[in-house]
RNA sequence: GGACGGGUGGCAGAGUGGUUGAUUGCGGCGGUCUUGAAAACCGCUUUACCGAGAGGUAACGGGGGUUCGAAUCCCUCCCCGUCCGCCA
């Protein structure tokens, strides 16, 4: 949510901002602005009229409280309420359709976001690592782990329908070690506190990080308790400190979580979208950070590196893109995609995405913190995948193929695994 | 799922229609005193919105109602606790 503040003083920079999303956005600047005004003329009346009707009741009470008669000041008093009641009832339909606007309204891009309309547009920014060659002709992960037995999609069809898997013996124990050995990662080495959260969450939470009210069609819900699963871990981890006033000293708030992810993923299809690419399912590692809006660029650049080191442990070529005007999510400021190297799908796959809200989402979900002048002011809020499981096991499906159908692990999680190949 | 009891400021806890945004205690901040600290004493200590400012408005779980006036009365929803039931 942006500030109505800057709207109000600065409509032609907003309007300058959302135009490097070319989505269309910068047309509701107007809209809102046409609405504030009315919203605050509106307060202006009714305030004055309820501050005459307090002055008033308080005489009627003195005067009672003397056993005095107060019958003139009662005339034309309940005219006066109803005026204000039908005031406040124009005021609560304005600032609910206000705030509906305000909710459907992307975040600004940084000022240094590169120009583009689509993913064909992101720069490179950074690349790591080089792609296997291959004495045989490469497999896809779906065609090696029919070969090993790993996982079974029909099974997968048969209890939940498309869309999920079941991983079997040595895939559902690689899924295990990798969870731990990247929370052990995260914790151990960069700082985070380990989080396990509900996967169900209310639907304020979603609306605070922003999947709601734009998204709602991309998310599973369960409608008959008003809850949503949890499309990433960013959901209910970030929501932790919904609605708090944070002490300076509580900052930065760093938070790693794994949750498994629920996702419609509806219409899609195609090669990128084979096997365990793209599921209504998956498992991810979650980075969350709550900090001072002087240091989030910082820590943005900081985040990144800690999922790029998994990848690098992991010894998989990856490279990191930033995203584009056109590209970038809905209340990102800025945005950095990790994509890793899938030899036999031979493409490259995201399987991280670390984004600066700024203010964004903490100011729709009222998380706030008293500054050294003991000022209230929103935080800065960033996430990170840490990073996403199934894609992770398709590129150390593809990228460890061995000639006779194995895979060799990689040795960082030879150790944990208990095994050098999945076999 | 059932029964009962509750939701008030950072915490505890008063307040059952009228100058109550709210007694009091604790905690926190500032000050006096002290070589220093403690104790004692004094003051301050919620949030949001409107307004250039002076100032004003709102909020006692959420929403609605009664009334000139609601923390206080009524309706409704939500949440928490205890016990029972069920259960990993």
């Amino acid at each position: 949510m942006l500030d109505i503040r800057l709207i109000r003083e600065q409509p032609d920079e907003v309007r300058r901002r959302l135009a490097m999303r070319r989505s269309g956005a910068e047309a509701m600047v107007d809209q809102i602005a046409v609405g504030d005004g009315r919203r605050r003329a509106i307060i202006a009346e009714v305030e004055q009229l309820k501050s005459e009707r307090n002055a008033a009741s308080k005489q009627i009470g003195a005067r009672k409280a003397k056993g005095e008669a107060a019958e003139d000041l009662l005339a034309g008093m309940k005219e006066m309420s109803d005026r204000i009641a039908a005031l406040d009832r124009d005021l609560a339909e304005i600032e609910e359709a206000q705030r509906a606007l305000l909710l459907s309204m992307p975040n600004l891009p940084h000022e240094a976001c590169p120009a583009g309309a689509g993913a064909e547009d992101n720069p490179v920014v950074h690349q790591w690592g080089q792609p296997p060659v291959f004495a045989f002709p490469a497999r896809d992960h779906v065609a090696i782990g029919n070969g090993l037995g790993l996982y079974d999609f029909e099974a997968a069809a048969k209890i939940s329908g498309a869309g999920f898997v079941v991983f079997r013996g040595a895939a559902a124990r690689l899924q295990r070690v990798l969870l731990g050995w990247l929370l052990d990662l995260h914790t151990r080495e960069h700082g985070y506190t380990e989080i396990a959260p509900p996967y169900l969450v209310r639907e304020g939470c979603m609306e605070g990080t922003g999947q709601l009210p734009k998204f709602r069609e991309d998310m599973f819900g369960l409608e008959s308790d008003g809850l949503f699963l949890a499309p990433t871990a960013e959901v209910p981890v970030t929501n932790l400190h919904r609605e708090e006033i944070l002490p300076l000293e509580a900052l930065p708030i760093r938070y790693a979580a794994y949750t498994p992810c629920f996702r419609r993923e509806a219409g899609s299809a195609g090669k990128l979208s084979r096997g365990l690419i793209r599921m209504h399912q998956f498992d991810k590692v979650e980075l969350v950070q709550i900090v001072v809006p002087e240091s989030s660029y910082h820590v943005l650049e900081e985040l990144r590196r800690h999922a790029e080191v998994v990848l690098e442990r992991l010894e998989l070529p990856y490279r990191t893109i930033e995203l584009c005007g056109g590209d970038l999510g809905f209340g990102a400021a800025k945005c950095y995609d990790l994509e890793v190297w899938a030899a036999g799908t031979g493409a490259w796959l995201e399987v991280s995405s670390c984004s600066n809200f700024e203010a964004f989402q903490a100011r729709r979900m009222g998380l706030r913190f008293k500054d050294a002048s003991g000022k209230n002011q929103p935080c800065h809020t960033l996430n990170g995948s840490g990073v996403a499981l199934a894609r992770l096991v398709v590129a150390l499906l593809e990228n460890g193929q061995q000639a006779d159908g194995s895979v060799r692990l990689p040795p960082a999680l030879h150790a944990a695994f208990g095994d050098e190949f999945l076999r």
